[in-house]
DNA sequence: CTGAAAGCGCTTACAG
DNA sequence: CTGAAAGCGCTTACAG
């Protein structure tokens, strides 16, 4: 026999049709056991694989995903934020685990990338991973929505948003580790990063900052926050620069990112400041580096693999018109030496 | 219209065939420029894209790759080998570029994966990452290439192996690191890795290291070469201390990746050796978070960025039958302060 | 340059 | 429990 073995020869072998094969193949009740071993047998022998393509076609599924991870144009071409590498693990074993194929794609903001995984039937659901500008995401998330795509989205849980989030709970996050330091005696605590509403997820963050300082009897300083455009070590570095420029005095500093907070210390370190002994700092995502920080970073820490899980099972849910709702995960705080806290 | 527009629902509103549609749409210089565009245009405007499974199904080929990442079945769920990870980011930026659709699946060493993705439909090609015992990986591949599979390797090129292997060139790699030791003085230079041919990535990098004693005159101390089953911090550090309670006397470390180079270093602070003072330390692979170990670890990058893209353009030469060969790309020294060298 | 027709390899009502 | 037949949505010789 030349080329890959089909149904058809599988059946010849067995002296069945070809459609009891397939009925057999696929654990239909309809077979007898009898004949079905007979089938799977002659399958295994014959090295034969049911063609995909053939059965997504006819089925008009394809029981796979796609994760669409979205980058910042801008970014360097090698560099990929270490926490969605995390969330990527952990969404490939959860696909895995339910029988999908995961088809994984990086996609550029700017591009016109609604719906073509699905509409051209490559994939059953969308799984969306990647920070950018949420307003504009939002637009394209509505069109999502119109065309009957489905879809989850990794970020904040936003009101009124379009289609379902699983996200952490970045304002208990923000709270918890603003309420460590304030513990710690800390009372000036800028804070790193876009706290627009383009920034769901950092505005959420600084939010929990904010709740913890009234709790304290404090009230937040617009002065000690300043916005980073993209989550990475320079950006951390040149915010903290120019906070020290400016002439702020702080005794901690919440970035909202661990790459962020590692460009601080690094900023700090270069204006002869000690970590955490003049200025703390902590950071958020609990990325593999943060403990290899000097001083190791405390930061709050997301349960990727959960969140992996989630956001697989939910927009399976979706696509099988079972109810889905938006959840966010809780984030805990990890104590490490930049608080001064603890473990010093 | 209810559902995904077809071809025929295209034709209807051009007023022409289902097959001058799809000729238009694959850009066939078959059909009348004005043609085309008026069916482009309505093709747009109902959103339509054709469905991949049955254009599949009838081209048989699948425009689409699989990455099958093997992993050890002991490690930990969380964790993937950061090397890895930034290998999958330029693969998969090689495949978009090539036009090609990128499957992603993590595959235990002890599953019989042979060729399914291929058998299926589901890709025309494999690229096969992860370490693993050689000499038992390499019964499969000699059934992938008995069953006529494409795929590429990442790994040690080894004499007469089956298919292709796309990887760094360890020896010069490890002699290049080896020789940056000695010229600092370092002479008695401890291996941590596995050096039997089920490790070909390490016995290479440690080849590297007697060429270049040999070179200065020296020879190997087989006393100082330890095995390290996985390459994790944890399997380093214990090694390490293994080394040390066996009283050998040693001034440098060679570590067969970043990750046991980690472990060692931790191995010395707690037995009170300083690093470079009293040992200095070298790793293998330049992940992102040797530049934060402390000290700053010396390491030998490779190129990931050109090994993605060469894995896939090789591979899909070998999809198109056009002639492809395995290479090795070279290995560069980047010194920081693990080894005592000059940016201390 | 265009159309009618066959066929890629399955799955699944329908009939027995 | 099994088979004959239709059909999923394309692509591509074949004929004009």
């Amino acid at each position: 026999m030349k080329g890959k073995p089909t149904s058809f020869d599988i059946a010849y072998h067995a002296g069945v049709s070809q459609a009891t094969v397939s009925r057999a193949l696929r654990g239909s009740p309809l077979v007898s056991v009898e004949t079905r071993k007979r089938i799977q047998a002659i399958a295994k022998q014959l090295n034969y694989k049911v063609d995909k393509n053939a059965s997504n076609l006819r089925r008009q599924h394809s029981v796979t995903l796609a994760l669409l991870l979205f980058e910042d144009p801008t970014s360097d071409d090698s560099l990929i934020n270490p926490f969605f590498l995390s969330m990527l693990g952990s969404i490939t074993r959860a696909c895995a685990r339910q029988g999908y194929d995961l088809l994984i794609s990086f996609q550029q903001l700017s591009e016109d990338w609604h719906a073509d995984f699905q509409d051209s039937h490559k994939a059953d659901g969308l799984i969306l991973l990647g920070y950018g500008d949420y307003l504009v995401a939002r637009h394209k998330l509505e069109r999502l929505v119109e065309q009957g795509t489905h879809f989850v989205r990794w970020g904040a849980v936003v009101e009124g948003q379009p289609g379902i989030s699983i996200g952490c709970d970045n304002v208990q996050g923000g709270r918890a580790i603003a309420e460590h330091l304030l513990a710690l005696g800390r009372r000036r605590i800028a804070f790193i990063g876009d706290v627009s509403p383009h920034c769901p997820e950092f505005s959420d963050r600084y939010q929990g900052l904010v709740q913890a300082l009234q709790a304290a009897g404090l009230e937040a300083d617009p002065a000690l926050q300043i916005d980073a455009a993209d989550s990475t070590e320079l950006v951390g570095q040149s915010a903290m620069r120019q906070l020290l420029a400016r002439g702020a005095r702080v005794d901690a500093v919440f970035a909202a990112s661990d790459l962020l907070a590692i460009g601080a210390m690094r900023a700090l370190e270069e204006a002869g400041l000690n970590v955490p002994g003049d200025v703390a700092v902590v950071g958020f995502d609990d990325i593999p580096m943060a403990s290899f920080a000097s001083p190791p970073l405390t930061t709050v820490a997301q349960d990727t693999k959960r969140a992996g899980e989630l956001l697989v099972e939910t927009l399976l849910h979706e696509i099988r018109n079972e109810p889905a709702t938006s959840v966010m995960l809780p984030a805990r705080v990890v104590v490490r030496r930049s608080c001064g806290g603890t473990s010093s």
